[in-house]
RNA sequence: GGUCCUGUGGCCGAGUGGCUAGGCUCAGCUCUGCAAAAGCUGCUACAGCGGUUCGAAUCCGCUCGGGACCUCCA
């Protein structure tokens, strides 16, 4: 199906339809996490809205190469003036672990929650730490192009030079001039010609654990140059969609650009994509401000044991109620509850809205239980093409999955209408239906039933058994079992839903 | 301080110059042995003050509030 997919570039700062050169193949690079501690909920949603757009773009036919990073190099805790402690390095120290242990913890916790969020794994998810030798030969290059220099073991990239020739502030849409002036002043720049320069290269200093040789000595990667040299290798000199956290685009997503140009001559992104922040009471969730919570901490409502040896969902050890959650809230309610935002929005969490989410998603899937046994009629109330239609073109509308889910709504209550015999529905419109409730529901926005999914088969049949039991004891009028038998269940969350049809039953999380 | 974004009904959250999403909550009704579920109906908003316009929540200006970036951060 041919689409017209709007896509908002920052470049641009407009909509713009999507062009790919390339078709069907698609390039799309996202800056992935830092591995020196656990994923929170925060860095969840912007990998959450990129998995949508790859779902898309996919669905609508294009071949998506996605390339999503993982930062493993240990970079210093203050980039910018070259000083401070390198972060993983840090984290070996204190935990006497070998660099590379430490991020191999972090990297399958955070694959185990990318998976719990139903998140596609990327087609390449490569590590910093693996190619040095890109890095180094980018930087060679830059430096061979006379925008970057070397002082002292360290190699820095010319802004100042840079921005004569280019506009180095495409993508933040700041001066060159403001940025001189408004930067404030940092202490360990003296090697730095001009105080935009970053680090291309560093020197080690003797304590830094990661280190790797290179023509200016024993150092490692600016944190900037491992995306654009992964990108390049992966995607090419210009690809077409790059992606992250909107509190990318002034420096690190500039200096890329900065870099790739500096390297190749040519710009090396067509569409620059941008989400937004998680908020918790109205402000940015960050490490740095450290009011984050850990994704498990979320899905369970438990607060992670302070002795707890990783907070790996399936290894975490918790430890009391979490002041924060009246309840633990599962991976699809908070994939659902991520998605009734627009990803250009900030989102804030509250206890409220997860709630109301939770009960949303129930209703989407207790609906798309329910169209597999819907009945079929001589002709159709509703309108499913034209419902159809719009579903794609709250897509192709800059992935609006908030439209989405109204349109998928009204999906659902054209569904229970017509489970109630109140509409009817021909068998070609509900195959259509169910079409696109799984294109929609499933492939798109990535939602299961992973509720019920735990039941398992077991629990399966013995609540057909239950059930079959309950409704010959309310043949008989016998209601006093009947209702103990629902009464019970109640109290294991599992709650009856009796219909013309028959009884249906759902599991409360 | 500089740059920029934002303020929608009880809550969350879309959106376009006129046709006024959706989810949750609440009330009533239908259905039901009772309940739940499901459906239907109702509650109808765009921070304030000006301006542009036949018409603005949507465009412009100002005021007030919230936030982000300018240091690492998704």
């Amino acid at each position: 199906m041919e689409q017209k997919l709007y896509i908002y570039n920052t470049l641009t700062r407009k909509k713009e339809l999507f062009h790919a050169p390339n078709a069907p193949h698609v390039g799309m690079y996202v800056c992935g996490p830092t591995l020196y501690s656990d994923v929170h909920i925060g860095n969840c949603r912007t990998f959450t809205s990129f998995d949508i757009m790859f779902r898309y773009l996919t669905h609508i036919g294009y071949k998506v190469r996605y390339v999503r990073n993982i930062t493993d190099v240990g970079h210093l805790e203050d980039e910018n003036a070259g000083t401070g402690e390198d972060r993983i390095g840090k984290q070996a120290r204190l935990k006497k672990l070998e660099p590379m242990e430490i991020v191999n913890r972090y990297a399958f916790g955070f694959r185990e929650v990318m998976g719990l969020l139903n998140l596609l794994p990327p087609s390449i998810e490569p590590l910093a730490s693996g190619h040095i030798i890109e890095q180094i030969e980018m930087t060679q290059e830059i430096i061979k192009r006379g925008y970057a220099y070397e002082k002292d073991g360290s190699v820095y990239f010319d802004v100042e030079k840079f921005a004569k020739e280019h506009n180095y502030g495409v993508l933040s849409g700041r001066s060159l001039e403001d940025q001189l002036n408004n930067t404030r002043d940092l202490d360990g720049q003296e090697e730095k010609k001009g105080r935009l320069d970053f680090a291309l290269w560093k020197k080690a200093k003797p304590e830094h654990i990661m280190r790797w040789n290179s023509p200016w000595g024993e150092g490692f990667p600016g944190w900037h140059i491992e995306c654009s040299a992964m990108g390049k290798k992966y995607l090419g000199e210009t690809f077409d969609i790059h992606g992250g956290g909107m509190d990318l685009i002034p420096t690190h997503h500039t200096n890329e650009v900065a870099q790739s140009v500096g390297c190749c001559g040519n710009a090396p992104v067509r569409y620059w994509v941008h989400t937004n922040m998680l908020t918790l009471n109205g402000q940015k969730m960050s490490r740095s401000l450290g009011n984050v919570f850990l994704p498990v901490e979320l899905f369970t409502g438990m607060k992670l044991a302070t002795d707890s040896p990783s907070a790996t969902p399936s290894q975490a050890k918790l430890d009391g109620k979490h002041p924060l959650f009246e309840k633990g809230y599962s991976p699809m309610t908070v994939r659902f509850f991520m998605l009734q935002t627009h990803y250009s929005s900030t989102l804030d969490f509250s206890n409220e809205a997860l709630q109301a989410a939770e009960k949303g998603f129930r209703k989407l899937m207790e609906a798309i239980r329910v169209l597999g046994k819907l009945k079929t009629g001589a002709t159709s109330t509703s309108n499913i093409s034209a419902l159809q239609q719009k579903c794609y073109d709250a897509m192709n509308d800059d992935f609006n999955t908030s439209i989405l889910l109204a349109n998928l709504f009204e999906a659902v209550r054209i569904i229970n209408t017509v489970n109630d015999g109140k509409e009817t529905i021909t068998e070609s419109d509900l195959n259509l239906l169910r079409e696109l409730m799984h294109d929609f529901v499933i492939d798109v926005l990535g939602l299961k039933d992973d509720i019920r999914e735990s039941a398992g088969d077991t629990t399966e049949g013995l609540m057909q058994l239950i059930i079959k039991m309950r409704a010959e004891a309310r043949a008989k009028k016998d209601f006093a079992t009947s209702d103990l038998v629902r009464d019970e269940l109640a109290k294991l969350n599992i709650v009856l839903k009796d219909s013309k049809e028959g009884t249906g039953w759902e599991l409360k999380s």
